[in-house]
DNA sequence: CGAGTGACCGCAA
DNA sequence: ATTGCGGCCACTC
């Protein structure tokens, strides 16, 4: 563990900003490459006052579902992942288990 | 400085 | 399929 001396906050924004692009990941799994497996809410609680300039975008619900509490909606959370190269239908992502990225490329 | 809230997850009824 | 509850951390008022 070499950055067990920072904050959970932290270790979210350099795994969020460390997403490849056309990839997706999920809420709890940030939480748990940070060691809680539970801290999902946290995520979502950091990904609100966290620094737009990461790509909370790829940061999607379990399942790769979108988030409900993105500005403009999973209509425009829909709309920047697509932007992205990432397939969505019907506020769900396409071949979520292929671009799912689970912190190794 | 104390209490509340949050862009969630998983399970139980 | 839907509803309700507990859990965890950091940030805001």
């Amino acid at each position: 563990m070499s950055d067990a001396s920072i904050s959970f906050n932290e270790q979210v924004y350099e795994l969020v900003a460390q997403i490849p692009k056309g990839r997706v990941t999920t809420y709890g799994t940030l939480a748990a490459l940070c060691g809680k497996p539970r801290a999902a809410r946290i995520v979502g609680g950091i990904a609100h006052f966290g620094p737009s300039e990461l790509p909370w975008q790829r940061v999607v619900k379990a399942g790769g579902g979108l988030a409900e509490g993105f500005p403009g909606g999973v209509e425009g959370h829909r709309q920047v992942l697509e932007a992205e190269g990432v397939k969505v239908s019907n506020h769900r992502v396409v071949d979520f288990n292929q671009i799912f990225w689970s912190g190794k490329q």
